[in-house]
DNA sequence: CGGTCTCTTGACGGAGTTCAAAGCTAGTGG
DNA sequence: CCACTAGCTTTGAACTCCGTCAAGAGACCG
């Protein structure tokens, strides 16, 4: 049935059909709704999430009140709070869905008993863990070496799908300024 | 000989002495001087670093011709381009030693037949990189929160000691501000 | 259609940069 | 072991990017 996660696991390790359902037999399905929270601050996130279809989003609110959203998934993505999901610590995050969206779950305890049953899960972990930290060293190289006008540029550049399927408001949560410096910039690259 | 990097490998996984033995024989030792570089942009990334004494940054040199410090480790951490150790491709990035620095490094490929010989590995660096993807999200949300002043108070509150070590025009561009700034923050904050 | 989200526009202000110059500090060679 | 130089830090003035506030125009949903 979850073609996509199978699909997902065959690009880092090799496994059969019998062993991958016995390893999806520790995961759980679940729908969520537009803008439905999987986790809000101050829980325990108890849940490792891989996005089956749809959109997530991680946000917080910042000292001023406002939600900054600080990162985005979408379909064959991974999303948790990793230190709150690590440590079984309060997080200090929300996860909201951008779109109706299917996600496939694994809590900590299902995962550590998944790794230890299917060692080739450690492998496939650590690539995926690999790539997100790679992901977020480049994101901060972004961040570091781009105005915030550019940032724009760069990501409508690279993901102009995105921009169809995420309202503006979110996009300049994510690249760290306001709407309204987000609908200049629009105007002038526009003309 | 390598007691630090045993030690490390200890918080992670359980192994016996003489397993460590063979799998210490996949590294090398080197020692680099203060400023001296263990990558240059274009080249390829080679190895994966793990500091046992000393202290190694990773910059990048920007748009204005700055250098821009995105990255410090320090006794205990590793260090490489993920990206470019992974896919073999050329680094966007410089890797220099901030004072006399010993490492134990891996190339990508001993990494590989490590990791087959011995799959216990794929535990300890799953573990790794899921604690170094943890520390770039919350270091992002650090970015995204704070206001330079804030940052440098936070970072001067959580490092004291990094700042006796590390001269203060790459803790500014670390921060990524300039020294000037730096320089008038301490001013307001000492008063 | 009425109301609540979302996007746009413009005026103003402030955090942080740039540039230039002077003061310090530490390493190096004689 | 001192003197010199290059590198690091501080100061101040001018400037700019981008946030804040306020208000209006669309757009979407019940």
């Amino acid at each position: 049935m979850s073609q996509i996660l199978k699909m997902h696991l065959d690009k880092f390790i090799m496994i059969s059909q019998e062993e991958f359902e016995d390893i999806f037999s520790f995961f759980q399905h679940h729908t969520i709704r537009k803008k439905e929270n999987l986790l809000v601050e101050g829980q325990i996130c108890k849940q490792n999430y891989f996005v089956s279809k749809g959109i997530l989003r991680k946000f917080f609110v910042n000292g001023k009140g406002m939600e900054q959203t600080i990162e985005f998934a979408i379909e064959n993505w991974w999303m948790t709070d990793t230190f709150s999901f690590l440590q079984q610590s309060p997080s200090g995050f929300y996860m909201q869905a951008v779109e109706n969206t299917e996600v496939y779950s694994i809590s900590r305890d299902a995962q550590e008993r998944l790794l230890t049953k299917h060692p080739e899960m450690e492998k496939y972990f650590r690539c995926v863990y690999q790539k997100a930290y790679a992901a977020a060293q480049m994101r901060i190289k972004f961040l570091y070496d781009f105005s915030r006008e550019e940032l724009y540029l760069n990501f409508s550049k690279n993901y102009p799908d995105f921009l169809q399927r995420v309202p503006q408001y979110l996009i300049a949560s994510y690249l760290n300024f306001t709407p309204e410096y987000l609908s200049e910039i629009r105007r002038k690259n526009v003309s």
